[in-house]
DNA sequence: GTCAATATGGAATTTTCATTCCATTTCATT
DNA sequence: AATGAAATGGAATGAAAATTCCATATTGAC
């Protein structure tokens, strides 16, 4: 419909589509939020197919593709292909021997197995979901900061909690933001502009973090943030922020991926601030 | 039109390709070699559109799919997909390219890219390291408790942590024990011979992860444990227990291969619960 | 509250595509 | 060379899919 030019490639797209997203029309904006998440099924998906599981009319998705300059359906379908072909080649076809293998063996077994798939299977994501430059900037945010304030709850708790264990133990000053309700906003409220925080969220979004994450980026204190989608709330108030939907299991996610990350972002944060007290 | 059975995945279709290749008919064979070289070419394109690049007519295409054994076209065109959708580069070969690479790139990448091998390498171990016949005597276990006992302190901590929340999201009674130090002992002591506990610890083993898993079991209580080594001395006190030994990177561990461990025996408890209920 | 503009659902239409069918060619066997 | 069987090309068919269109619903401005 505008005159802007059409994406080409799937980088261009998603900031197109994070750009208008808030202008969308509510299915619009269902469908935007769709497709960021499960790219895969446009790929590979017809309109009708696509259509049910996104809950929109077909129509809604040909309409979606022109909104953003394209044909129809079919051309927007093109894009999400083409991110697919370009995909650094290497193939791990251990994952569906697994997977397969799970089937005939005892019911608890196969559960055992779903899951190192399913683990597997969101390290490899996360390979190409992090930028590292990204990354690097927010290793260096959190290496400048005199306390780290980690904010998590509910199921994102885990994560930050093991983040303080090991913050501890690399004597790094940090701060759990999160166990008992009553004296997260507290302490919080000593966070200053020489501190940086790290929040973790994922859908259905705990209220609390979210708006101990607005309040502390209110302060003009760094906020970065580990996120499921790109439409959280978290991406919003984050100064950095990072995408990573772990892979699920029938239904149930581990925090595998989301482990790793965690520790990779911990030993880096160490390891800057070690290289800068050289200096 | 053999009655082999159809090939499920790429690498079985690959293999059949390769094994029948010498005896294929000119077109099919012409078709074989271009499957194999152009396999983004084979997910993606029409039936037409293929047979142009390849130099066949479309209905060759389909006795192709036919003469492995598929309905038509289509279906084997499924496998080209599911290749595409599962395809993530190794992390063997990952590994590999961290070695060449590693200097160049920026240091936190190559932290990142450290931890998601760990966790790979971790995942693959523990596939061959829990005996499915041991996990679900574990199963039934913490099936049959009327509460659940999650101990464990430090870096095993965030593990129990997220096992209490998603054993209180499916409704199953569990008490958190190493949170505050005071109180653990008081909550033990109304553990009953109706309950069962599940402990973790690694390696410097907290002593009072250690003193509580033995008096759990003094009462006669089942104890179910994961640990990182034959020699803990949870597996002493333990009715069923798993050595697990997360790799590490630069002598840093993540909990990857833990939490899939652990979310799996969540779900499987979860799962065998509900049999049992209907029975 | 009214009206216009926009968005949406769903059926109707058109296009695209895989598949089938059959006439013709190629190949192996004698 | 003759014959039958297998393979091939290409048009015809019918199914499936994308797209369009229109009636209805929703939204926002005054």
């Amino acid at each position: 419909m505008s005159n802007e030019q059409v994406p080409q490639d799937f980088e261009a797209l998603k900031t197109a589509i994070l750009q208008r997203k808030a202008v969308l029309p509510k299915r619009l904006k269902q469908v935007a939020a769709y497709a960021l998440d499960n790219p895969d099924e446009i790929a590979f998906g017809t309109a009708a197919s696509i259509a049910v599981s996104a809950d929109v009319q077909p129509s809604t998705l040909v309409r979606f593709a022109q909104h953003f300059g394209f044909e129809g359906f079919s051309s927007l379908q093109q894009i999400f292909r083409a991110r697919l072909r370009e995909r650094a080649p290497g193939y791990d076809e251990r994952l569906r021997a697994l997977a397969e293998k799970g089937n005939d063996e005892l019911e608890s077994g196969a559960i055992l197995n779903g899951f190192i798939a399913a683990g597997h299977k969101s390290l490899n994501a996360l390979t190409s979901a992090i930028d590292p430059v990204r990354f690097d900037r927010a290793v260096s945010i959190l290496a400048n900061a005199a306390t780290i304030y980690l904010i998590a709850k509910r199921r994102a708790y885990p994560i930050t909690s093991y983040m303080a264990y090991a913050f501890g133990k690399l004597k790094i000053r940090c701060q759990l933001v999160g166990t008992a309700a009553g004296i997260d906003d507290d302490m919080l409220a000593f966070a200053g502009e020489s501190d940086a925080a790290f929040a973790v969220s994922f859908a259905p979004y705990a209220a609390e973090t979210i708006s101990q994450a607005l309040a502390v980026s209110g302060k003009d204190i760094p906020v970065v943030s580990l996120t499921d989608s790109v439409f959280s709330p978290l991406a919003e108030c984050s100064t950095v922020w990072f995408e990573l939907a772990e892979a699920d299991h029938t239904g149930f996610r581990s925090l595998s991926a989301s482990m790793a990350f965690a520790m990779a972002l911990t030993v880096a944060v160490a390891e800057k601030r070690q290289q800068n007290a050289v200096k």
